[in-house]
DNA sequence: ATCATTTTTTAGATTCGTCTAAATTTATAT
DNA sequence: ATATAAATTTAGACGAATCTAAAAAATGAT
C-alpha cells in the first residue's frame, strides 16, 4: 500500500504532467512538493522500484499506468470531499482544499462510494474540476478562458484555472461562482480589462482575472 | 502538534483508564495498541517530556489535563464521524470503526465544528456511547446492563458495552439497534439466558449477550 | 567544442516510530 | 527474606522520509 507521502508525489506529477505532456523534472517537483530535489531523487527511485512511475536518472519522471490509476484515485477523493465540504457543511472556495488534502488519503473504498451517492455521483468539484468516476473516467469538456471571449458574448462560468485562496476571494468579492450566467459588455483597448455583467450585476474585472475564469460559451 | 501516532497513544490511555482509574501500563498500552512494551516506553517518554503524560518509570501513566483533552477532541471527531457514517452513508454498526479510526486524526476545527452542526449537534454516537460536545464535556447517563433486569422490566436500548464487530452482527440479526424497545419475557434459571421481545418481536438470548447490552429502564 | 552554469544525483546525517535482545526493576511464592 | 518469574526499560538497529553538502551530468552561450 502507498504511504500518505507516496501518494502525495503521484498526484504530484499528475497535475504537473497533464498540462505539460512531457515528463516531470526533478526541480519541478520538489517546488510543487515544498521540498528539496535530493528528496525528490530518493522517492523517485523508490516508486520505480515498485512500478509506480517509470523513471530515469536525469530525465524526469512520468507515471505508469498503476501510478496514474492511484492517482485518479485520489483525486477522485479529493474533489468528492470538496464538494461535500461546500454543498454540506457550507465551506467557501477558498477553505476546502487544505482540509480535502488530509481527507483525500482515507482508505475505504465503501467510504469513497458511500460518498458519491450521497453527492448524487457530482461531475465536477466545485472550481469545476472534472471528479473521475467510479471507473476512473475523467468527464471532458472544452474549456474557453473569459479572456479570449469577445464583446456581447456570454457564457457560464464552470471553472477556475488559478485556484489560490487569494483569487478565490476576489470571485466571491465579485460574487463570481460556478454557474454565474457572464457577458461582455466592453473591452478597454488599451489593456483588455473588461466590463462584464455576472448574473445581471455590472462589474469591472483585470485581464488577469479574466484569463483564470473558465466560461463555457452559450 | 501532535502526529498520528501520539494521538492513538492519548487515546488508548484515555479509553484504558477512564474504567480502571489507576495508572496504565506499558503491557496494557502495548496490547491495546498492537505494539511492543519497549515501544511504548519509548512513546511515554517523549509524550511526557511535552506534557502530554504524567509516566514515571515503572509505575504506569496517566493522562495530563492537556493530554485528557487532546484525546476528547479524537474522541469527539471519531463519534461524530460515525454518526455521519451510519445516518449519511448508510454504515451499519460493525463497518463504522475502522473508517472513523482514520477521520478522527483529520485536523481541521472548522470541519468538526460544521459537522456538529450538520449531525445537528448529536449526543451520543451509534454504539451508544456519549459525544463530547465543542467544549469537551461528555453528557453522562446511568448504563444498566440487560443482564440486570429482572422479569417483566422493559427498556430502550442505549448502547453496547463490546463492540466488536462480531457480537454487532449479532445484534443486527436479531434486529436489536439504539432505540429498540426490550421487554423482558422470561429468565431461565438455569443459566440465565432470556427469552425478550424486541420492539414486539420475541427472541431468544444467551447471558453473554444480555450482559453486553445498555438498556435505560423506562 | 569548450567552459561555466544549472540541474540532478549521491553520500552521509537526522528524526520518528518501530523492532529484538539484554539488562534492570518490581512482584510473587514459598 | 530470598529466589524466581513477570514486567519494564535500555541499548542498539532499521526503514521511511527528509535534510545539507559535495559530486556528477546536462545545458547553453560564446
Amino acid at each position: 500500500m502507498l504511504s500518505r507521502s507516496e501518494e502525495n508525489y503521484l498526484k504530484a506529477i499528475f497535475h504537473l504532467r497533464t498540462d505539460k505532456s512531457s515528463a516531470v523534472s526533478t526541480t519541478e517537483l520538489a517546488e510543487h512538493l515544498n521540498t528539496k530535489p535530493s528528496s525528490v531523487t530518493d522517492m523517485l527511485q523508490r516508486l520505480n522500484s515498485n512500478k509506480w512511475v517509470d523513471y530515469r536518472k536525469y530525465k524526469g519522471v512520468i507515471l505508469s499506468s498503476n501510478g496514474e490509476q492511484a492517482a485518479l484515485k485520489i483525486i477522485r477523493k479529493h474533489r468528492l470531499w470538496e464538494v461535500f465540504l461546500v454543498e454540506h457543511l457550507n465551506f467557501s472556495w477558498d477553505e476546502v482544499h487544505e482540509v480535502a488534502e488530509q481527507l483525500e488519503h482515507i482508505q475505504s473504498e465503501q467510504l469513497t462510494s458511500s460518498l458519491d451517492q450521497f453527492l448524487n455521483f457530482p461531475k465536477y468539484d466545485p472550481h469545476g474540476d472534472p471528479i473521475p468516476d467510479a471507473t476512473l473516467q475523467l468527464s471532458r469538456r472544452t474549456k474557453k478562458l473569459l479572456s479570449n471571449f469577445k464583446r456581447e458574448e456570454c457564457g457560464v462560468c464552470i471553472g477556475v484555472k488559478d485556484s489560490s485562496a487569494d483569487f478565490l476571494k476576489v470571485l466571491d468579492r465579485l460574487s463570481i461562482s460556478l454557474g454565474s450566467e457572464i457577458q461582455i459588455i466592453h473591452i478597454e483597448e488599451f489593456d483588455q480589462s473588461m466590463r462584464i455583467a455576472v448574473d445581471g450585476q455590472q462589474k469591472y474585472i483585470s485581464t488577469k482575472i479574466a484569463s483564470n475564469l473558465y466560461v463555457n460559451p452559450v
